[in-house]
DNA sequence: TAAAAATACTCCATAGGTATTTTAT
DNA sequence: ATAAAATACCTATGGAGTATTTTTA
């Protein structure tokens, strides 16, 4: 049983002459006719009685036709969803981020791409780099916002930005009147910090050379962090597109000297067939004018 | 696209190995691979992400392949109504008969199938024997039970049996101490004849020599003429069959010399493909014993 | 390096064509 | 006699095979 046998079938039904039936499916009466016959020998049934004025059409045959038009239904069902998904827009991309970036960005993102008219939609999650990529490993996600190291296999990665920490202070710290902070001075301070798993956390660690000194106190986003800075609990180091939006009159912002830093990189998988709406993303990310960040080579 | 292609995918997105796949569809490696890339070309869109370690469906794929299970699932119903409808007696036939036979014929027809423990299954009719030949030559009817002549084109005419017909005369009549009467005697008297349409009319008109003196009082059924003559309106006559199930004290039963009769026929498509259940019909109907009527020759 | 998919090629089944015959009215 | 479907026969597309290459993790 094949589709076109069935579409024959159907014609047949119809139009209940061969040869008119023939031309409308657009070949000739004996293809018709071997079609039909090879159909009613697989099924093992005679779906039409030929009489000179006509055919006629058998019970069991209306059933069978009945069906016959259900699965070309079907059919032309899924060939319309491939005609829609053809459109490498029509779906929305699903990108992450972790959660030092997600909350920073995304909105600078969505609000770019609506002002360009952008026919880029976007499905957005925000969670640490290890759930991210198992999710992009997995096909869950088409794309990650993550900061470097991240080097996982079968993965293409686009540095965007090199993206400072600054240094932040209670509103009455000692340090508020100097213009730069030196980031060794930062040792035995007590620097607030994320809680394990945020990769933030191990930057800031790594470049400031800070020994995990274990007695740190953490909190679980940078907004926390900031309202225990301005608490006076100490002071914390946050990403510069973070500083619009948690920066106020009870902090203190003050850049380090030299520059700890991170690189923001989107990564996607290497086979990931929607090139042009990857493109799409990559351009609008690239074009993102953040506070502090400079845009990668 | 083809179901081939469309069992193909299916298995590929279980498998998520084209080997596998392969092997589980029991064909090559590279066939399996040529045809999903063909498919694939021809919806304009890839359904698989190609890795190391496997494939991953895209969500474009995942809707297509979704909605190929719904394409097979049909054709899978489809071949299932046909093996439903292989079996010749699964679906009734649909038997239609004449006024003056059905009646009295169903009735013993039924009985002699149940007491067989016959397969078959019978849907019936009653009509005039126009629209009866309509509804065969249309394919609403598979057979129908008719008198001659009946000659209609593509029709395979089986004769069952000779039938004579009988004069019924009221209790009272003065012919009652008769064995026999003469067929022409009957003319100027008064015979209650059926309605214009019924064949069993022209054939007693034929048969017996009665002009249609067109002031003959009309019924619309035997039964209702068998209880004008008890009332002592006049005379009519009845085919064999209807014997036990009109007379009784109040009416006389007559032969008649020489017998008027008609022959009851099966008649069917030639071309009707169901062969053995319209065999099984006509031997049943062979072998019923009907009060009067002789086997056919 | 090795596993997996893609490619190259060969073969044959079959869908489709044209010409003709059969069939039943 | 004629219209319609079936049959016969031919061709070419493409589905499926084996052998091999390419890819990339």
């Amino acid at each position: 049983m094949t589709l076109t046998e069935l579409r024959y079938l159907v014609t047949l039904a119809t139009e209940r002459h061969f040869g008119k039936a023939a031309e409308r499916c657009h070949v000739s009466q004996p293809t018709l006719s071997v079609a039909i016959r090879k159909l009613e020998d697989s099924l093992g049934l005679t779906l039409f009685e030929r009489h000179r004025h006509g055919v006629l059409v058998t019970p069991a045959g209306a059933d069978i036709i009945a069906q016959a038009k259900v699965v070309l239904q079907e059919t032309d069902v899924l060939e319309r969803m491939a005609r829609h998904s053809r459109d490498e827009f029509a779906e929305p991309l699903r990108l992450g981020a972790i959660f030092t970036i997600g909350p920073f960005l995304f909105p600078a993102l969505i609000s770019q791409l609506r002002q360009e008219r952008s026919p880029l939609k976007l499905y957005l999650e925000e969670d640490y780099t290890h759930v991210l990529d198992e999710r992009l490993a997995q096909g869950e996600l088409d794309a990650i916002l993550v900061a470097m190291p991240f080097e996982p296999p079968e993965t293409r990665i686009t540095p965007l930005f090199n993206e400072p920490f600054h240094l932040l202070l209670p509103a009455d710290h000692p340090w508020r009147e100097q213009d730069v902070i030196r980031a060794d001075a930062l040792e035995n301070h007590p620097v607030l910090m994320l809680g394990e798993g945020n990769c933030f956390r191990d930057q800031v660690l790594e470049t400031c050379h800070l020994g995990n000194q274990g007695n740190q106190r953490t909190g679980s986003s940078l907004t926390t962090l900031r309202h225990m800075v301005a608490s006076g609990l100490g002071m914390t180091l946050i990403p510069a597109m973070a500083v619009p939006a948690l920066v106020n009159d009870d902090v203190v912002l003050k850049p380090l000297q030299p520059h700890p830093g991170r690189c923001v990189v989107l990564a996607s998988r290497h086979r990931f067939p929607r090139k042009a709406a990857l493109a799409e993303l990559t351009r609008a990310l690239q074009t993102l004018q953040l506070p502090g960040c400079v845009p990668a080579p």
